[in-house]
RNA sequence: GGGCGGUUAGCUCAGCUGGUUAGAGCACCUGCCUUACAAGCAGGGGGUCGUAGGUUCGAGUCCUACACUGCCCA
C-alpha cells in the first residue's frame, strides 16, 4: 500500500522526486485568463544567468513560493514569472575570462563573434540558476520563461529608448562620470561603493605668478593636479581675499592658472585652497561649468596618464601620484602630507577604485519619471512593508539625479542611435535606418554603447506581458500584484520599475494628474501595488556573507544535509520584517526534526488505519476531506477549536507578510497541541477494543483525526511543499482527488469556525491537572512505572469536577494515575499537593518528602505571590486607578486578588506543616 | 555630515492599538529507549526589557537625551 512510508523521514528522496513530478506535470502554468479579477501574479527578480544560488536568493523565493502558494490554494488564479537577466557587465567578464584561459582577448574576436561567444556561453551555463530553483520548489510558470535578451523584450528596449528620446528624456552629454578603468566604462551612481578609507591629505605650494608669495592647495588625490585649470578660494575667506584674481603657476606643468572665488571652497577643509581639475571630479566640473574653467582630460580609459600630462604620459595613476610627490618634494613644493580618512568609491563588480572621468554619454532625465514615482508612493497606490522603507524611498527619489545609461560593453542592448559621420548629428531610430535623418548621408554607424542593465529590467513588468503591444496578457496581469525583493536592490530595480512603469502604463507625457480621471489613471499604472522588502541573510555570527570571508552558505548543500522544507522552514520562521536573518543550522536542524515529527505522525495514523481496516472498523476509502469533521469528545472540540484559530492566525500574518508568525503558529499547533495532546489522549480511542461500540467509536476517532491531520498538512504545504505533498498523497493510497496538494483548497477562517471557548478552557483545566501531576510526580521522584492514585479538590465546584470525570481515562493515561478520588475537603495540608484557583491536586505516595527542597519551593512561590498581591493592592486602592482604568482591567485584577489571596493562604499553612514536621 | 533602524533569557528572535503573571526555538540541568517519533517524551532552572529622565492611574510598549551597534545616502 502506498501509504506505508519508510521509517525514516528522508527528505532528498522525496523532494526531488516532487520537484521532477511539478515541473512535468506543468502544475503551475497558468493560461491567461478572461479577467483580472480574482487574479494575484509576482514577478521572480531575474537572477543574473550568471549567478548561483544564494542564501539571499532562497530567501526571496522561499518567501514567494509560499504566498503564491497560499494564494493559488486560496482559489485565485496565480502567475508567478521567471526569467533571467543578462547582466551585461558580469556576463561580459565571465566571458572574457574563459576566453582569456584561451589565451584570446574579445578585442581580437571583434565585436560579433563576441556575442557570439556569449549567446554560447548562456546556452551551456544559463540555466543553473533556474535548475537550482526547481530544488526549491518555487511554483513558477516555466512555460513563461524569459530572457532580458529576448528578441521580444528588446524590441520594447529600444521603443522605449526612442520614446524617451522623442519626448526629450534622453539625451547625449559631456559630463563627469563614474568610470571603471578595469571594466573600462561609465558606471551609474549607484554601481559605485563608498568605502572608508585611511589616505593622505596632500598639502602643495602653488607659486603667485609676479610676486614671492605662493598659495597652498589641499588634495588627496595630488595626480589630478596636472589637469587643474584653477584654484578656488571662498570668497569670504580673509587669508586669501588679496589673491583672488591673481594667477598661479601650476608646479610640474608650468602652467599658468586664475585664482578664482567660488563658495565650493571650504574654508574649514584642508587649507581653504582648493585646485580645481574640471575633468575629473564632478564637484570641480560644476566649478569649472560656473567660471568657463578648460577642461583637461590627462588620463586614458585605464586611467594611465595620456598625452596632456607632459612628463608623466603613459604612467598609471598611482605611479603617477608617487612620482608627483617624489618630485614636488624635490621641488620644496610639497607643504605637508597628513593622513586622512577618506571615502573612496570603488566599483560595485571588480572593486576597482573609481575614476571619474569627462566622457560623452547618454542620460534620462529624471524628474519627470521621478516626480509620478514619487506621487504613486505618497498617495499610496503601492504599498511598502516594512513601511519605513517608504521613507528611504522618497528620501532619494528627491533628491535623484539624472541616470547615465550608457555602457562601454559589447554585451547589452545597443543604444538605437546611429551617428553621421558627415553631419555628426544622430539619428535614434526604432528600426536600423539607412541614412542619416538630418543630412541624409548613408555615412552613420551605430552608437557602440550598450545601455545599463537595469534600463531593461526597470521595464520588465510589462514587457513580459507583451507590450508594446496591447495584449490581453498585459490587460489582466498588470499592475502585478507584489513584488517580494532584498532592499539592496530598492533604487537600482524597484525605483526605475516603478518610475518606467508609471510613465509608460500611465500614458507618457499626456497623462493630466490633476483630473480624476488620470489619478485613477496612474493608480493603475503602478508596476505593483505592493512591495514587501526582506532582510539580509547573514551567517549565524550575524557576518555577512562574502566569498573574502569565506563564510558563505551554499543553499544547495544545506538542503542536501537538511532537505529543502527544513531550509525553507528555517528561513520563514526567521522572516520578521526589518530584521536581517542570521542564518543558523541549529535552527535547521531543528525544522528537520519537526519534519521528522509530522513524517512519524504521519506514520502513526497510517498505522491505525491499517488497523481499523484489518479489524473492518473502518477504511481509507471512507475519508472525505471535503465533510464537516464531527467532534465527539472535548479532546475533538478543542483541537477543531485550535486548528480553526491557527487557520485563522496564519491568515491573518500572511496578510502581513509575517512568514515568521505565520510558521510558528503552524508548528506550535502541529506540535504541541495536535501531537504532544490530541494524538496522545486520541489513542484510547483509537485502542478501544474489538466490540461494535469500540469500533465505532475507533472509527470516529479516526475520521476526525485524519481530517485535522490532512487541514494541518495543507495549512503547511506552502511553508513545507514536499513533506506535506509526500503524506497527503499516501493518505489518499496514491489516488488523491488533486494531481497535487498545492492545488488542494487552503484552510480558510470562516465566520462559522468560531473559536470553541467552553471547549479551550475545560482542556486548559484538563492540561493543568495532568502537568501538576507530572510535576509532582517528578518532583517525588516517582518512577515512570509507579502509577499513583490522585486526590482532587475542586473548590469551584461541580463544574470542574465534571470536566475531570468526564476525562478520567485521559487523566490516567497522560499523567500516569491509577485512580482518581474526589473529596470536598480543601488538601491544602498535604504533601506532594499543588494549589490553583480552580482545583487542588494531591499524588497519593508513600514517601519521604525532601523537606528543605519543598520549603525553598513553597519559599519561592511565596515572595512570586506576595510581590504579585502587592502590586494587585496598590492599584485597588489607588484613586486614580479605579476612576480611570477600564473596567475590564479593574475586574481582572479583582479577580485575580480573591484568587491571590486563597493561594497565598494555603502555601503559608503548607509552610507552616513544614514547620511543624521538620 | 544627513537619514533610517536595532539594543528583551547564554545564543537567535517574538511581544499587535500602553493594561492582570514578558514568550518561543536552540543551548543548559534532571528523569525516561512509555511499540509514531531518542531527529523523541516528561519535568526544571534562567530576564530589575541598553542608561537616565519624562508623560500616564499604569511603560518592554509613548516622548526626550545619552551610550553602544547596524545599514543607507553624501
Amino acid at each position: 500500500m502506498s501509504h506505508e512510508l519508510p521509517k525514516a523521514y528522508n527528505p532528498g528522496a522525496i523532494e526531488s522526486r516532487w520537484a521532477e513530478y511539478w515541473v512535468a506535470e506543468k502544475l503551475f502554468h497558468v493560461n491567461t485568463p478572461e479577467s483580472a479579477e480574482n487574479v494575484f501574479d509576482l514577478l521572480l527578480p531575474p537572477p543574473n544567468v550568471t549567478g548561483r544560488l544564494h542564501m539571499g536568493h532562497m530567501l526571496n523565493q522561499t518567501e514567494m513560493d509560499i504566498i503564491i502558494r497560499w494564494k493559488r490554494m486560496s482559489g485565485f488564479t496565480t502567475l508567478w514569472l521567471p526569467g533571467t537577466d543578462h547582466a551585461g557587465i558580469a556576463t561580459q567578464m565571465m566571458v572574457e575570462r574563459q576566453l582569456a584561459t584561451e589565451g584570446k582577448k574579445r578585442q581580437e574576436l571583434g565585436r560579433e563573434k563576441f556575442i557570439e561567444r556569449v549567446w554560447e556561453w548562456k546556452g551551456h551555463y544559463g540555466g543553473a540558476i533556474l535548475d537550482q530553483m526547481k530544488r526549491l520548489g518555487a511554483s513558477v510558470d516555466w512555460d513563461r520563461e524569459y530572457f532580458t535578451m529576448d528578441e521580444n523584450l528588446s524590441r520594447a528596449v529600444r521603443e522605449v529608448f526612442v520614446r524617451l528620446y522623442e519626448q526629450g528624456l534622453i539625451y547625449r552629454g559631456n559630463y563627469i562620470v563614474n568610470w571603471c578603468p578595469r571594466c573600462v566604462t561609465a558606471i551609474s551612481d549607484l554601481e559605485v561603493v563608498h568605502e572608508e578609507t585611511q589616505g593622505k591629505l596632500y598639502e602643495i605650494k602653488y607659486p603667485i605668478v609676479g610676486s614671492k608669495d605662493s598659495i597652498t592647495v589641499a588634495t588627496t588625490r595630488p595626480e589630478t593636479m596636472l589637469g587643474d585649470t584653477a584654484v578656488a578660494v571662498n570668497p569670504n575667506d580673509e587669508r586669501y581675499k588679496h589673491l583672488i584674481g591673481r594667477v598661479a603657476k601650476l608646479p610640474l606643468m608650468d602652467r599658468e592658472i586664475p585664482i578664482i572665488a567660488d563658495d565650493w571652497a571650504n574654508p574649514e577643509f584642508g587649507t581653504g585652497a582648493v585646485k580645481v581639475t574640471p575633468a575629473h571630479d564632478p564637484n570641480d566640473f560644476a566649478i569649472g561649468q560656473r567660471h568657463h574653467l578648460p577642461q583637461i582630460n590627462i588620463m586614458d580609459e585605464y586611467a594611465r596618464m595620456n598625452e596632456n600630462a607632459g612628463p608623466y604620459a603613459g604612467l598609471d595613476r598611482f605611479a603617477a601620484r608617487t612620482k608627483i610627490v617624489e618630485d614636488l618634494e624635490a621641488q620644496h613644493l610639497l607643504v605637508r602630507v597628513k593622513d586622512h580618512m577618506l571615502s573612496i568609491g570603488k566599483c560595485d563588480r571588480c572593486k576597482t577604485i573609481v575614476e571619474p572621468r569627462l566622457s560623452t554619454q547618454w542620460f534620462v532625465k529624471i524628474a519627470p519619471l521621478a516626480k509620478r514615482a514619487i506621487e504613486v508612493v505618497d498617495k499610496g497606490y503601492i504599498k511598502f512593508t516594512p513601511d519605513n522603507y517608504k521613507t528611504i524611498y522618497l528620501n532619494w527619489m528627491n533628491n535623484i539625479y539624472d541616470w547615465c545609461i550608457s555602457r562601454q560593453l559589447w554585451w547589452g542592448h545597443r543604444i538605437p542611435a546611429w551617428h553621421c559621420a558627415d553631419c555628426k548629428q544622430h539619428t535614434v531610430a526604432r528600426t536600423t535606418p539607412t541614412k542619416c535623418a538630418h543630412c541624409g548621408s548613408a555615412n552613420i554607424e551605430q552608437d557602440t554603447d550598450v545601455l545599463d542593465t537595469w534600463f531593461s529590467s526597470a521595464l520588465l513588468p510589462f514587457t513580459t506581458f507583451g507590450w508594446p503591444d496591447k495584449t490581453k496578457d498585459l490587460e489582466v496581469f498588470y499592475p502585478t500584484s507584489l513584488l517580494v525583493t532584498g532592499f539592496d536592490i530598492l533604487f537600482f530595480w524597484v525605483a526605475r520599475m516603478i518610475m518606467m512603469g508609471t510613465w509608460f502604463m500611465g500614458d507618457e507625457d499626456k497623462l493630466d494628474t490633476s483630473t480624476q480621471a488620470g489619478q485613477k489613471k496612474l493608480a493603475e499604472s503602478v508596476p505593483f501595488r505592493e512591495v514587501y522588502i526582506h532582510a539580509l541573510v547573514r551567517d549565524a555570527d550575524r557576518q555577512k556573507m562574502s566569498k573574502t570571508k569565506g563564510n558563505v552558505l551554499d543553499p544547495i548543500e544545506i538542503i542536501e544535509r537538511f532537505g529543502t522544507d527544513a531550509v525553507r522552514f528555517t528561513l520563514a520562521s526567521m522572516a520578521a520584517p526589518g530584521t536581517d536573518i542570521a542564518f543558523n543550522e541549529d535552527r535547521t536542524e531543528g525544522y528537520r526534526a519537526f519534519a521528522n515529527k509530522i513524517w512519524n505522525a504521519a506514520r502513526f495514523i497510517f498505522m491505525n488505519v491499517d488497523r481499523a481496516q484489518e479489524s473492518g472498523a473502518w477504511s481509507l476509502s471512507q475519508f472525505d476531506a471535503s465533510a464537516t469533521p464531527k467532534p465527539s469528545t472535548l479532546e475533538d472540540r478543542w483541537i477543531l477549536s485550535r486548528f480553526h484559530s491557527v487557520t485563522q492566525q496564519v491568515d491573518e500574518s500572511l496578510n502581513n507578510y509575517r512568514f515568521d508568525e505565520a510558521a510558528n503558529a503552524i508548528y506550535r499547533f502541529f506540535w504541541n497541541e495536535f501531537c504532544d495532546w490530541y494524538i496522545e489522549i486520541v489513542k484510547l480511542r483509537l485502542n478501544a477494543g474489538d466490540s461494535d461500540t469500540d469500533k465505532a467509536t475507533t472509527r470516529a476517532a479516526l475520521d476526525f483525526t485524519l481530517h485535522i491531520f490532512e487541514g494541518s498538512l495543507r495549512l503547511l504545504s506552502p511553508f513545507m511543499p514536499f513533506i506535506t505533498e509526500e503524506i497527503w498523497n499516501a493518505i489518499y493510497d496514491g489516488k488523491p482527488p488533486k494531481k497535487s496538494i498545492a492545488l488542494a483548497e487552503y484552510p480558510k477562517p470562516s465566520p462559522e469556525a468560531v473559536s470553541d471557548h467552553a471547549a479551550e478552557e475545560e482542556m486548559s483545566l484538563l492540561q493543568a491537572l495532568i502537568v501538576d501531576v507530572r510535576t509532582i510526580r517528578a518532583e517525588m521522584k516517582i518512577e515512570n512505572k509507579q502509577k499513583t492514585p490522585i486526590e482532587v479538590h475542586a473548590s469551584n465546584g461541580n463544574r470542574i469536577e465534571r470536566v475531570f470525570q468526564a476525562n478520567l481515562n485521559s487523566i490516567h493515561k497522560l499523567a500516569n494515575v491509577e485512580q482518581v478520588g474526589f473529596t470536598s475537603t480543601s488538601l491544602s495540608n498535604a504533601a506532594g499537593t499543588r494549589v490553583s484557583p480552580n482545583y487542588e491536586v494531591r499524588v497519593v505516595y508513600e514517601q519521604k518528602i525532601d523537606v528543605a527542597a519543598e520549603r525553598e519551593r513553597l519559599t519561592k512561590e511565596l515572595k512570586k505571590l506576595e510581590t504579585e498581591m502587592t502590586n494587585a493592592q496598590r492599584q485597588l486602592s489607588n484613586e486614580q486607578f479605579m476612576a480611570k482604568a477600564p473596567e475590564k482591567v479593574v475586574e481582572g485584577i479583582k479577580r485575580r486578588s480573591g484568587e491571590l489571596a486563597g493561594l497565598l493562604e494555603k502555601i503559608q499553612r503548607a509552610l507552616a506543616d513544614l514547620d511543624d514536621q521538620g
